[in-house]
DNA sequence: ACTTAATGAGTGAGCGTTCACTCATTAAAT
DNA sequence: ATTTAATGAGTGAACGCTCACTCATTAAGT
């Protein structure tokens, strides 16, 4: 591919994940992104099969970058402790440094994430590879790794959510140790063992 | 309006539910439902001006109706551990009793949070206000309660969507203890007061 | 009791619009 | 000169929505 397609293709992809994350996927037509990207619509059909794959493509592509982010972090640390403070710490200023992106991810996840096949990279695997491994060296009790995966994930995202509806008003980033708080918590072991079964 | 008429909306709004859960809100569109509903088409317009007002009454209304049962369960707890434990098990019984509603509430909210005003009844106002009292009463320590608010759903609602999406299989109702237990954990005072920030 | 009129829920073919996608044509690159 | 990229009017299918019409039910008139 020639340096002018590239070029084109490179507009494609940020205009349409800034008018997807703005207007959603099924609201923003490939007029709309063809338009404001400066090119025609047939054009986008020379980069893309069609709408579907665009989606797929920018979806799939950033959730699995941002997996892999979260990886490397996660890897310099040591400590379950130290490895949330990372991971949460990076999305959280994801929502400043890339916002059509966050936006784009948080909102069309539900559409995508059937397509999501379990051998491909995914946050979701990095976290609970973390938390299994912090059971296995004894540093939380160890439990069934799925609803505590999803414990963490929901204490970073809703907040992310009610940022990305205007609910919450601060810098996500100021809220970074105190997500990462919330999760140390909602992990350590018990007090009351209240309810937890196997 | 007859006998017949409500009749037959009911069987509109049911089956609306229905498909919207299971194919989306823009998959499903006027002529399932009225096939699935046994009518005609134009039916559909004798008790809905459009679509869109479909749609939003039956997420307004079964919205209103979960916020008001929250507030109820709440009110007739005392202790913010009781309350949260309440309203979490009603939660999460929502999902076996009636799981067409829980997935359109889930899958739809995105769509529709943005049309909801201030002043209506919601779960999230019913959630902030028992985190406001309990800092009042001194039951945990002060801070800002949106965040918190965001926390706590979070830690209920992405469990919820990762059963949605089959991620978990055991039924919701045995995680909710734990998830209350979560929240609770998670809203406690901080050991280390690491990054919070008022 | 019987007939006639009024009501309004239900119908479904058809209209207008939107939108993803195509392809003959033009422009640019090599 | 040939290949590759871009163009944008055109196409057809899908879909929301309309509206003139049907018909069972109920009320009014005789």
């Amino acid at each position: 591919m020639a340096r002018r397609a590239e070029e084109t293709r490179e507009r494609i992809d940020r205009t349409a994940l800034r008018l997807f994350a703005e207007k959603g996927v099924d609201q923003a037509t490939i007029n709309d992104i063809a338009t404001g990207a400066g090119i025609a619509e047939g054009t986008i059909y020379r980069h893309y099969k069609n709408k579907e794959e665009l989606i797929w493509r920018l979806f799939s592509s950033n959730y699995a970058a941002l997996a892999d982010r979260l990886d490397r972090l996660q890897e310099a640390e040591a400590g379950l402790r130290a490895k949330l403070e990372a991971m949460v710490s990076m999305f959280c200023s994801l929502y400043e440094s890339d916002p059509a992106m966050f936006s784009f991810l948080l909102l069309v996840q539900h559409g995508q994430l059937p397509r999501v096949t379990p051998d491909m990279p995914s946050p979701v695997k990095v976290v609970r590879k973390v938390l299994s491994r912090a059971m296995e060296r004894g540093e939380i009790a160890p439990r069934d790794p799925e609803p505590a995966t999803a414990i963490v994930f929901g204490i970073v995202l809703q907040p992310a959510v009610f940022k990305v509806y205007g609910r919450i008003e601060r810098p996500l980033t100021e809220l970074s140790g105190l997500l990462a708080e919330a999760c140390w918590m909602a992990l350590k072991p018990t007090s009351t063992g209240a309810g937890v079964r196997s």
